[in-house]
DNA sequence: GCCGGTCTGTCGCCTGCGCGACAATCGGCG
DNA sequence: CGCCGATTGTCGCGCAGGCGACAGACCGGC
């Protein structure tokens, strides 16, 4: 079963081989819709690998206010920081979705590592680019208007749900206006307003609980500087070297 | 000569015998004061130890506005994650006073690596230590007013620089209230007033270039919440587990 | 084909904070 | 000891965006 995932594109991230040996060591686990696999503050269990469904970290404040950080896609793997440096997990995580997970165990994971040491600078990288995601994300919200935010992260969302449709792009995603809202760390109404105006300018198309994306470039042009942090985002899957 | 280095609680961030390591195949290089060493985009050169002076990282906007990310004191190790995944340097880093660094080549360092993989863990834990910040910081950006972030920021630098006097625990260095603004990612005449009234709370004093924390319970008491994700900075010097 | 929960569009108020503009201090250096 | 650049205090305008409040549209399930 495990053979299924690694073939597929799914775990990319990783090589197949190390993917494979993982997947190995790893026990499943289901969760329903809306179950949280861990909180804040939570002491690491282990890595996750995403089979299927969704995993959306969040971080919230103490006054209920929150932002989704991430969303974890099947082939994605998670929580590998408080497995390295031992600590406290730092966000909330949700299913989003029944969800089937991957899930090797803090010492399982550190045994083998420690026996296949040619396999650290994947993780290395992997860290690397979290690490680099997370500088953009505080440039993003320190230098760019809403407008802007909200436009990469469109971008983004094509990239990863992208599906050709009559009208454009189609994001084939269940996305209220309000997941949106939390994923760029604004008010619903402000992103409703924003989506509104890239309506105007030709660039999407709203519908309910859903984008089109009609007009990449014009898309590209509204969200202006966000490109060039974006751009530092992609990074080779060339060795590290 | 790096003897001395080593034998300081200087880079202590890494274990002696690695330090001692680094430092042998490093070669040295000075800066003057406000000396660019390199920017965003450009490719990596190598890993970087500060002997003396200090490095600041920053984040700029096209549009001339920016933001430091942060400033790396004698002892501390910087430019790893480009090291690591190959790509582009994310920030620009400029000496602040006349510097002096160790730089070891990307080359070297991969070599030496290469051939100690037990070092590993300790740069694994290096980046999870830096994407944890990067993390706090999104999440104080996005949840926190700036009161909270100003009074936190000081916590910091007293912990960092403060030397007792007799008013107070004297945050020893050079801090125009321009420098704190941007190392909060705010305007200068905001952080001014903030200060003000840190200073109205009795939990600070100050003076032409300088801050006096009189009352560091007060000053906690005013970060608020920015303590809770500070918290999760703390990371154990335990190993991985 | 109807109903209740979900989602969207919009108006309006209000606050935090950026930013320009000065005037007043400070302090190192000649 | 005086000058000049660096730093601070303060006022005020302007605006992006948070947030409450609805009203209306949508849709999946029964």
């Amino acid at each position: 079963m495990p053979h299924r995932l690694v073939r597929n594109e799914w775990f990319a991230e990783l090589p197949p081989e190390v993917v494979e040996q993982l997947a190995q060591r790893a026990h499943r686990r289901k969760l329903a819709d809306g179950q949280m696999l861990y909180a804040r503050g939570d002491a690491p269990q282990g890595l996750y690998g995403v089979v299927s469904g969704r995993v959306e970290l969040r971080a919230s404040a103490p006054d209920g206010r929150e932002i989704v950080a991430t969303v974890h896609e099947p082939g994605n793997w998670f929580g590998e920081v408080s497995l390295f440096d031992g600590a406290q997990r730092v966000h909330d995580a949700f299913a989003d979705g029944a969800t089937e997970l991957l899930v090797i165990p803090t010492a399982d994971f550190h045994r083998w590592l420690g026996t296949h040491p040619e396999l650290y600078p994947h993780f290395t990288r992997m860290l690397c680019r979290k690490l680099r995601l997370a500088l953009g994300v505080v440039e993003a919200l320190v230098f760019l208007p809403l407008s802007a935010r909200v436009a990469a992260r469109l971008l983004t969302l094509a990239e990863a749900y992208g599906r050709p449709s009559e009208d454009g792009l189609l994001i084939d995603r269940h996305l209220p206006q309000n997941l949106l809202a939390r994923m760029v760390a604004a008010g619903r109404q402000a992103v409703s307003r924003e989506l509104k105006a890239l309506e105007a300018a030709g660039a999407i198309q709203v519908a309910y609980g859903k984008v089109v994306v009609t007009d990449m470039d014009r898309l590209r042009e509204q969200a202006g500087d966000a490109l060039r942090l974006a751009a530092l985002q992609d990074i080779p899957a060339a060795p590290e070297r």
